[in-house]
DNA sequence: CTCACGTGAGACATGATTGTCTCAAACCGC
DNA sequence: GCGGTTTGAGACAATCATGTCTCACGTGAG
């Protein structure tokens, strides 16, 4: 039988290859019929915000793996600089399964989803502040642009890897590299 | 009277807000008659994949304006290190209007615009390579995630602007300095 | 065995959007 | 001014996804 969980699940990854696929898409990857999925989710945005609001349980869970406000706390330079490139690889991994979450329109107009999303960049935020007192990141960069900086390459890796341009294993290396050396020499 | 290019344009503009935008509210917009905006483009595909095209249009006149074939033959460090920038603050300009079609799943799955596409970043790898001999790119990275990361940074650019997080004035410093420089002192 | 429960299949009404069509009015060049 | 052309307004049918509902079936616990 199909778990209300496992269903979420294939809904994720059918969603995640065609964000626009319909109910009944949705529910036969799921291996389940149309009646259940409803039993299920209410609404097709309510499945949507669900798994909107996963993607942010997966980005809470990152945060809170690294300890970001006790990194943060700490002030070290060494601390802060590999908590953040855990953060970014751990980021790198999560978009391929939550990836669809980046850019869906339904996900991003929902106003409990925004107000989450605020509250977890600005969890990052303290630890990209440490970052630029202690010197591990720019200062004369914004600091709500390292977050968008981030999200962003992100949604190239997840496009490049789609597209075949670069793979999969590589992905979190290059976002990472590109990220904090830029692609120029130094 | 609309011109048909002004529909387009008032097209762009209300797409660009809000993609989903049923064709009643870019008539609206247009100041034009439902009927008068099916005269003009046959269905909702043939309109974005016209809008589509237009912002590749604006690519391939970006690469253009820079003369990326004959800066990529030149060699020259300079040269093709000035192109690159001319070039990312261009695209940053023009993010601002053709930012919808980044991301749209109608016009990214035409195949006619995605070939375009393929051409254009060809054109556009031409330059990435000769940048990559010369020094002015890192040669420890793949050739095509160069356009990737561009790509990806004017939709971090286009998102941070959107929200509030940057001024738009300031957008371009910014894409052009985390790409080329990262996120990281040196 | 039996009963409660969850499920699948499918019919159904609904709503939104789309593309077409018609007709009267406004507009244009001549 | 006239005749051809374009437009707006609205009706229209068709399509599609959605959400609801019913009913028969299978299962699992008691």
């Amino acid at each position: 039988m199909a778990d209300r969980n496992d269903v979420l699940g294939a809904a994720q990854r059918v969603l995640n290859a065609d964000p626009g696929a319909s109910m009944t898409v949705v529910a036969e990857a799921a291996g389940v019929s149309r009646a259940t999925l409803n039993r299920h989710f209410d609404s097709r945005e309510t499945l949507l915000v669900e798994l909107g609001t996963r993607s942010l349980d997966q980005w809470a869970q990152r945060l809170d793996a690294v300890d970001v406000e006790a990194v943060a706390a700490s002030g070290d330079a060494a601390r802060i600089r590999a908590a953040l490139e855990d953060l970014v690889l751990g980021y790198v991994d999560d978009s391929d399964a939550f990836g669809f979450a980046l850019t869906d329109h339904v996900i991003l107009a929902n106003a409990a989803l925004e107000e989450r999303t605020q509250a977890l960049a600005d969890r990052e935020a303290v630890l990209f502040a440490a970052a630029q007192a202690s010197g591990v990141l720019r200062a004369d960069l914004p600091l709500r642009w390292f977050g968008h900086a981030i999200y962003g390459l992100l949604v190239a890796a997840r496009e490049a890897v789609r597209i075949g341009d670069v793979a999969r294993r590589d992905a979190g290396h290059l976002v990472l590299s590109s990220l904090l050396a830029g692609v120029v020499p130094s």
